[in-house]
RNA sequence: GGCCCGUUCGUCUAGGGGUUAGGACACCAGAUUUUCAUUCUGGUAACAGGGGUUCGAUUCCCCUACGGGCUA
């Protein structure tokens, strides 16, 4: 029988090298693939080419290897799918996740695509995390894991996939450690092995995103204002009349909004739509005996609402809440219908600790009643939820 | 116009005849991090100006400038 043919994004760093070598091991036809995402000439910092030596990486690895290896020029997609949503978030006052927004419309889309023309049976990839499949009735049904080295896992970032993209993903290192990963390809000789790893957005390059923003969006002077500890949105309601379950989901996720009066004037920002809830640089604002951490952005107003100390009641939240049209099952199997409830775990940033936490449906859209109050909730952002180390779905905060 | 009080890093302040003038926040740099953030470590940075007294003045005295308060 032929061997299975894989195709792998190569990004000319470690995780991916080490990936295709495993692939190899293991009597995979492999066949690597540089993506090419973004190149705009305005944004090259010091005559430094982003991507070249990423590219030039990859292909070493791959000769190395003795795999075939293309680029493949995904960049006007790249910008139409996801700088263009970025920005349009931005401008709107949200915050952004484009690498998960990647993951889904890019490698796991577009790039899934064309291994496919290349009729391959796998897509892999780089990332720290596991997939297992289990079948029932004739049914199989994936499961997207946690990497098994907890420091690195980057299942969160694949918390938009589907069975069908998930059906065809390969994660061949997320099964080992980072230290591991690192161990094969220096025993391998690979050019990547020392090579540092890779962050900020993935495929924009050398450029910071605060930097990237600043130069797409324009600059709105704004004045900024703290709100005190003391307000009565804040306060428990006190009813005589017991809550209903639902009140208490909907009011633990019903943002609180805020007027220039309600505070004092603490000087001036350079746009509301550069900042994001939770953020404590960047304001240039000092004085306060504790820090200043922004909990809420008026984009209309060109506002920005700042609370003093990491305590502030506005900036810890126990609920949010995600709009039906934004729900998203990985395990269509549990998605949950009208009224149902399940106890499970959730992260809302990449690398956080998962918390335990109750989600329900109600009246289409999912809520999430966290445990613990929960720091800088950002709507834009992605919650992701975990029964056990299994990622079954996600959702973006309103 | 008199009589008091105050003026210290960018900001809020601690100190007080000999100090490396301390802290917090901000800012900058590094670490962590394939989002944005968070977090951690480190760093830059000040005695309003001018005269005295003193071995020595940021500290005591006087004047000037700028802020508060009482008052014909």
């Amino acid at each position: 029988m032929k061997n299975k043919r894989v195709v792998v994004g190569l990004s000319g760093g470690v995780d991916s090298s080490v990936c295709a070598y495993l692939l190899k091991e293991q009597g995979y036809e492999v066949i690597g693939i540089f993506m090419r995402n973004w190149h705009d000439e305005s944004v090259v910092l010091n005559n430094e080419c982003p991507w070249i030596d990423d590219s030039n990486d990859a292909m070493l690895v791959a000769e190395k290897l003795e795999i075939p290896f293309h680029v493949l020029d995904l960049s006007r997609e790249y910008k139409e799918r996801i700088v263009d949503y970025m920005f349009s978030e931005y401008e709107n006052g949200r915050t952004p996740n484009p690498d998960v927004l990647c993951n889904r419309e890019i490698k796991f889309d577009i790039f899934l695509d064309a291994a496919m023309r290349l009729n391959a049976d796998y897509v892999a990839t780089g990332h720290y995390c596991q997939r297992t499949e289990t079948t029932e009735n004739g049914k199989t049904t994936f499961h997207l894991l946690a990497g098994a080295d907890k420091n690195k896992d980057q299942s969160y970032f694949l918390c938009q996939l589907s069975q069908e993209q998930l059906s065809k993903a390969l994660f061949p290192i997320g099964h080992l450690q980072k230290s591991e990963v690192r161990a094969i390809a220096t025993e391998q000789q690979l050019v990547t092995a020392d090579k540092k790893d890779s962050q900020g957005l993935c495929f924009v390059g050398k450029i910071s995103l605060p930097d990237f923003l600043q130069q797409q969006l324009q600059p709105k002077k704004g004045r900024i204002v703290e709100i005190p500890t003391v307000l009565e949105q804040y306060l428990v309601p006190v009813t005589t009349e017991p809550q209903s379950e639902n009140d208490i989901f909907r009011s633990a996720s019903q943002p609180y909004s805020y007027s220039y009066d309600m505070g004092k004037d603490k000087g001036e920002h350079n746009g509301a739509h550069y900042y994001t809830i939770g953020q404590r640089k960047g304001l240039g604002v000092g004085g306060s005996p504790e820090p200043l951490f922004i909990i809420g952005t008026d984009v209309k107003e060109n506002v920005v609402y700042v609370g003093q100390g990491e305590t502030h009641p506005g900036l810890n939240r126990l609920g949010l809440r995600i709009p039906a049209a934004d729900i998203h099952w990985i395990r269509e199997d549990l998605a949950l219908s009208e009224g149902q409830t399940l106890r499970c775990e959730a992260r809302i940033r990449y690398r956080q600790l998962l918390e335990a936490v109750t989600l329900k449906v109600i009246n289409g859209d999912l809520y999430l009643l966290f445990d613990n109050k929960q720091r800088g909730i950002a709507p834009g952002q992605f919650a992701a939820f975990y029964v056990g180390e299994e990622l079954v779905g996600s959702g973006v905060i309103s």
